[in-house]
DNA sequence: CTGTTAGCGCGTTCAG
DNA sequence: CTGAACGCGCTAACAG
C-alpha cells in the first residue's frame, strides 16, 4: 500500500514482549531510538524515506532494531502529528445491493494507488445510520468522504462544501450541495434501453423504481423514461415499488399484476423497465413465482445494473462501469485533498446494453 | 464552489481558522474550553459523560460552546491518549461473495451495540493484499481483527495468538493458529445435504469445491461428504474448480460434463454438490449454458450458501447463519478485549436447508 | 549528517 | 467542583 513507510516487512517477529493481557505493549519510535542507539528523529528520518541523509552505518542499525522490534509505526500518532491520517470515509447506502460492492472495488483499488485507506461505512438504507456514520467519520478525522447518499441533506454535509472536509457524490447528487459527483449518464443509459425495447417491438412500457425519496437517481431515471417515450407509440407508466416493507411490495405487485392482465387483454406487450437490480430482482421472483418458469416469453424485463445473477436468470440489462465510478470518486477526492478547488465537476459515465432472454420474447 | 473564499458560517471561526488548502481547522477541545470560559478538563469530562461532577451553570456554557463550534472530540487523539481507539479490524477474503457482505452485516450490527467500529480490509481473493492489510491494521493500532483468512499463515498472526492483539477467525482456522473460531458446522451442514440427495434417489454425486489451499473450510466440507456417503449406496467423487482462471474452468467443466454424460449413459441419476455460492453461481450458468433452461430436470444442484438469486435460479441451498456468525465473532474479540482469556473457543452454527427446484428432478 | 526541543489534541493526575 | 501541568507516539523546526 505504498503508504510511503518504506519499511521492510518484518519476517520474523519473536523476541517482542509479551505482556499480561492481550495487550503487547507495541514498540515505540523511542524504543527503536533506544535499541539503534540514536535519536527519534533519525528513526523518523528513516521512516519518512529520507534516506540519504542517513548514514549507512545508522541505516542498518535502525534497520536492525526495527526487525528486532518488530516495530510498526502509530498511524494515530503520526496522523495527529502532521494532520493528515490518510484516511477516507466511503459511505454506501447499501451494501447488499452488488452495485455497492463494485464501485467499493474500483474505490480500494484508487486508494492503493494513491495510498489512503477507505474507511468504509454502511448504512444498510437506515437515514439514521447515516447521519452517525458521517458524524463518526469526522470525528476519525477522515481526510476525505465518498457518498453514496441516502438521505443526507445539505445540512450534514454543509462543512464539507465550504471549506470544511472535502466530499465527492457517488450515484446520488444531494439536493443543494454542489461538490463533486460520479455516477452513470443515466439519460443515456435509460433511453438507450427503452430504445431497445421499442425495437424489440414492445409498447406497453412500465417503469419500476423504489420510492424517489432524496434519491437523485431514482428522479433521474424516471424521467428519462418518461422523455425517452415522447414520439414513440407505446403506452407508457411508472410503478413504485417499496423494498422495504414486505406489505407494500405485495400490494404494489398486485397492482402490477392488473397491469399486465389488461395489457395482455388488450393484445398489448409489455415491458418492465427496473430502475436498479434490487427492484429488478424482486421483479423476476414474482414473475416467476406467478407464471412460471417460462415468464419470460410473457412479460420482458430490462434492469439498470448487472449483478451476477443477472446472466443466469437471463435478464437484458444496462451494465455501469461501477469500478471505473469508485475509481473516478477517489480521484476527484485526491484532487481536493491535495488543495485543488476548482468548480464542482460531474463525471457520468455511459451504460452497457447488455441484451439477453428477457427481451426477446 | 470556491472552497477558500467562501467564509465559514460562523463568525467565530475567522482569525488563522483558514489553513492553507480547503481544511477549515476543527474546533479542538482548547477552543471549547476558552469559548465556554474554562479549563480543558471540564470539557474532556462533558465528553466523558461524568456530568455529576459540573455544575449546571458550567455544563450549559460547555453545551453552548460545543453547539457553537461544532466540535467534534478528535477519536485519533483520544485513542492515542487512552491507549484504546475503538478500531476493529475486519479482513475478508472477498466481498463478491455474498457470504462476506452478509457477515460484515451482523458484524457491523455488534459494533454499533458494543460501540466499535469496523475498519474494513476487502483482500480481493488476493493473498499479498491480505498480508499488506494485515499490516496496516496493526498500523492502525485497531484492537483486534477479524479474520475471513485466505492465506494467512500462523507467523503472520503470531503476535495475534500470543499475547498480541485479539484475533478471531471467521469460516476458516488458520494452520497451528489457536484463536477463537466462528463458522459453519461444515459436518452437519453437508451430511444434511447429501442425505437430502439420497433420499431424493441420487445416487451420483459429485462434491465440486475450489482448490483447497489454505482454506479449512473448503477441506472440512469435502471431508464430510466423503463421510457422508460412507455406507449409502451411490457413488461419489470430487471435482476441483478453480475459479480464479478462466481457462482452468473451461477445463475443469468439460471434464465434468465427461462425468455427467458417462453418469447418464450408465443410467445414474447424477448430483452436484457446491462447497459454497460462487461455485454454485459458475456450475448453474455453465448447465444452463449447456442444457438450456430446463438443465435442473438433467442434473441436480445444491450449494452451501444462499445467495438471494438462489430462489430465483430455483437452486437447493444450505443457508447459513450469516448474521450471527459475523455477530458472534465480534462478541468473542470484545470479550478477549476487555482481558477475558479463556482457551481458544469455536463456535460451530448449524445451516438450514432450504429446498428448492434443483433437487425435485 | 545528527540530536534537541516543541508541540499535534486529548485524558489524567494533582493541587487549588 | 475546577484548572494547570504532564505525556501518549510522532514530526518538524532548530541547532550542532
Amino acid at each position: 500500500m505504498t503508504v510511503e513507510s518504506s519499511a521492510p516487512d518484518a519476517a520474523a517477529a519473536d523476541a517482542a514482549a509479551v505482556t499480561t493481557r492481550g495487550g503487547a505493549r507495541r514498540a515505540t519510535i523511542s524504543d527503536v531510538a533506544r535499541e539503534a542507539g540514536t535519536g527519534k528523529t533519525s528513526i523518523s528520518r528513516y521512516l519518512n524515506g529520507e534516506l540519504s541523509v542517513l548514514s549507512p552505518d545508522l541505516r542498518a542499525r535502525i534497520e536492525a532494531a526495527i526487525e528486532r522490534l518488530d516495530y510498526r509505526p502509530n498511524q494515530m500518532a503520526r496522523g495527529l502529528k502532521r494532520g493528515r491520517n490518510r484516511l477516507l470515509g466511503l459511505l454506501l447506502a447499501d451494501l447488499a445491493n452488488p452495485y455497492s460492492v463494485e464501485v467499493l472495488q474500483g474505490v480500494e483499488e484508487a486508494c492503493h494507488a494513491l495510498g489512503y485507506m477507505p474507511l468504509i461505512c454502511h448504512a444498510a438504507n437506515e437515514v439514521d445510520m447515516e447521519r452517525r456514520y458521517l458524524q463518526l467519520l469526522t470525528t476519525y478525522r477522515v481526510e476525505g468522504v465518498i457518498v453514496n447518499a441516502l438521505g443526507v441533506r445539505e445540512s450534514m454535509l454543509k462543512p464539507v462544501g465550504s471549506g470544511g472536509i472535502p466530499a465527492v457524490l457517488v450515484d446520488r447528487t444531494v439536493d443543494g450541495l454542489d461538490a463533486d459527483m460520479v455516477g452513470l449518464d443515466n439519460a443515456a443509459a435509460v433511453r438507450q434501453g427503452v430504445q431497445h425495447l421499442i425495437e424489440r417491438g414492445y409498447d406497453d412500457l412500465v417503469f419500476v423504481v423504489q420510492p424517489f425519496e432524496q434519491v437523485s437517481s431514482r428522479r433521474e431515471r424516471e424521467s428519462a423514461f418518461r422523455a425517452s417515450i415522447q414520439g414513440a407509440r407505446a403506452a407508457r407508466s411508472t410503478h413504485v415499488l417499496d423494498l422495504r416493507e414486505e406489505a407494500a411490495i405485495e400490494a404494489s405487485l398486485a397492482a402490477l399484476d392488473t397491469h399486465l392482465a389488461d395489457a395482455a387483454r388488450r393484445g398489448a406487450r409489455c415491458a418492465l423497465f427496473a430502475a436498479n437490480a434490487p427492484v429488478a430482482l424482486r421483479l423476476a421472483l414474482h414473475l416467476k413465482a406467478k407464471l412460471g418458469a417460462q415468464w419470460q416469453q410473457q412479460v420482458a424485463l430490462i434492469a439498470i445494473d448487472d449483478p451476477e445473477w443477472a446472466e443466469l436468470a437471463g435478464i437484458t440489462t444496462i451494465r455501469q462501469p461501477t469500478r471505473e465510478i469508485g475509481y473516478r470518486a477517489v480521484e476527484f477526492l485526491h484532487e481536493r485533498i491535495e488543495g485543488a478547488a476548482p468548480a464542482a465537476r460531474a463525471a457520468a459515465f455511459p451504460g452497457e446494453l447488455v441484451v439477453r432472454a428477457s427481451t426477446l420474447g
